[in-house]
DNA sequence: GTGAAAGCGCTAACAG
DNA sequence: CTGTTAGCGCTTTCAC
């Protein structure tokens, strides 16, 4: 509103309540310093004249905006929808507002966004799979601003981030297939410049050795986690001399785009090819054939992220390290044992 | 930050550069009033000290926030986050920033955000299908506060908001299964206190009219958008005596789990029953069998809404009315002309 | 063109 | 416990 002229201030509620407006001042920061009586007079008048503290004025004077940011890279998927849902949650009663920006993964939007946010804007910052905080997380730390990195390692430094275990994800994952019967496993890889990418190659890798099968160059396919790739790194795989006889892509949005290629090849999934995402968002258990993958508790780490920002605004020397949730395999019906041998000479 | 020690403010720019603040403020706001050099000296030492004009102290004095509140039901499906995606397109370089406020769907929290935000906290309000916007409309309309609703068709009176032609594309969709051959087409409602979902139901039933099929009340099946309204509703058809050929949802959310219902019975789309949504989200295409459905310029919705909220923020005097947009019939692969009469009888 | 001064609505000392 | 008094960083008159 622009009219000033309809806004109640605490100056009318003072007035009416027949009290000087510090007392009004204490009443809406639950100062104790003030007589149960007094308080709830003030209370009545505010609720009467439906008072709102304004929050600019708030903020400039108390330096406090009561208001985290959230970055992220994107709304696309049902990734980061999920993660909102749950800071969303936690932001519920803590008083704290949301402030949305989304950076279309472009690095250079980020760091303006930030060096402005830091700015007062926001109390602390949330960012959701940043893309370079190399950048900024630096400047973040000395100035001592409180923010949280969700689904991400960090830089190296020690910085509070929360996660799940990719490479054991990965790892674990793989393992599956291998049980299954499958030796040869095309892998799709993330963004190679996060570490999330880097820990479930690694898991992947990893799982292989430990079952003495070797790790082929043409079988891993580099990818950003885009949809495209997960297509394209499909049709990469079945148009090898000897293709894989699973797939193992870096995200669900991935496996689901290899789904098509293989589809469009005429293939069927899983009796011709085994799929596998990564992430467990929830069009995951809503496709045919259900995709098998790896659950990300997505939901909760956007609500522990929220809870260790609070934590941090609360007690600003809190130190938080990375906090490392369980990922787990969701075993649906994209995945199948491999097509016997004899098979394999005819492709 | 709450260190105020290391934030620039226009005093110190001033100081450095040799003006008054007032000249430095002048600057900032673009105001025609400063001699080109002398703005070209502020310019430079704004960038040289890293200064970050404060938005709440810009917003206090100014009487304006420069951000724009977002009220959306929910983050969980695609439709949300396509219509951010367009709503956040225009924001780009608007200089405006986005507040998010979920409200899951609860009419308690909408009434008690949008009463706060229209306080001071921002300048406008994005109304994403707002749940009880009679409660509020008439308090924005009075105070004149700038809001556009979003897939929503306002109180009756003309109110700035934006959607798309409901009752046309539902009417074609079901024109297009009359046409296929389909007599018994089961319907999904939407949540009927919603316009777009009534409109979508009189469609249908228009359609049916115009072909002398009659609208038989089994197969209407009272839904609310959820995803288990598609279910429950897939099965009430299911369990029918003559069940339908094809079920209309009125939203794809609904018609996926629909389809996982249909398979539980183990039918299969569309050879056995047809399957049709609408809205056109993202996993639409994605899934198997790519379904069919009423394509809603979500994302266009969004930019348009923004452009709306943008003119009105310029000129308050500016009256805008709804705008529709139009849809269009996705045919995917979730339809096919009915199964043969003889079928019938053994149901 | 530019400086000076008066707030915007509130928090946070500091008195009493 | 409560009133008073400075500002928070900026926009906006109003002078000159």
């Amino acid at each position: 509103m622009n009219r000033r002229s309809d806004k109640v201030t605490i100056v009318e509620v003072a007035a009416e309540a027949g009290v000087s407006f510090g007392t009004v001042s204490r009443v809406i920061n639950n100062d104790v310093h003030v007589r149960a009586e007094t308080r709830q007079r003030v209370l009545d008048t505010m609720s009467r004249l439906k008072f709102v503290a304004n929050r600019q004025a708030r903020s400039l004077a108390g330096g406090k905006s009561n208001i985290i940011g959230l970055l992220v890279p994107d709304l696309g998927t049902g990734y980061i929808g999920e993660i909102i849902r749950g800071i969303d949650a936690e932001l519920g009663e803590s008083g704290y507002d949301l402030m949305l920006y989304t950076t279309h993964r472009k690095a250079a939007k980020e760091i303006s966004y930030i060096t402005n946010l830091v700015q007062g804007m926001v109390d602390g910052l949330l960012l959701v799979l940043p893309r370079n905080p190399i950048d900024y997380i630096e400047l973040l730390t000395e100035r001592k601003f409180p923010f949280v990195l969700i689904d991400h390692q960090g830089t190296g430094e020690d910085c509070p981030s929360i996660g799940a275990t990719n490479w054991q994800g990965a790892y674990n994952a793989t393992n599956y297939l291998i049980k299954l019967g499958h030796r040869r496993i095309g892998f799709i890889t993330g963004w190679l410049d996060l570490g999330a990418a880097v820990d479930r190659l690694e898991g992947f890798k990893a799982a292989l050795r430990n079952n003495r099968i070797p790790v082929v160059p043409e079988l891993i396919h580099e990818g950003t986690f885009a949809q495209l790739d997960g297509y394209t790194g499909a049709l990469h795989f079945l148009d090898l001399k000897k293709p894989p006889t699973a797939i193992f892509a870096s995200n669900d949005v991935m496996a689901m785009a290899a789904m098509d290629a293989v589809r469009e090849r005429g293939m069927r999934i899983p009796d011709d090819i085994s799929i596998i995402g990564y992430d467990d968002i929830p069009q995951a258990s809503m496709i045919r054939p259900a995709l098998t993958t790896i659950r990300q508790p997505l939901e909760q780490m956007g609500r522990i992220a929220a809870q260790m920002l609070f934590e941090i605004l609360r007690n600003p020397d809190h130190k938080h390290n990375r906090v490392e949730l369980p990922t787990e395999l969701m075993v649906r019906d994209s995945i199948a044992k491999p097509k016997v041998k004899v098979n394999e000479k005819i492709l």
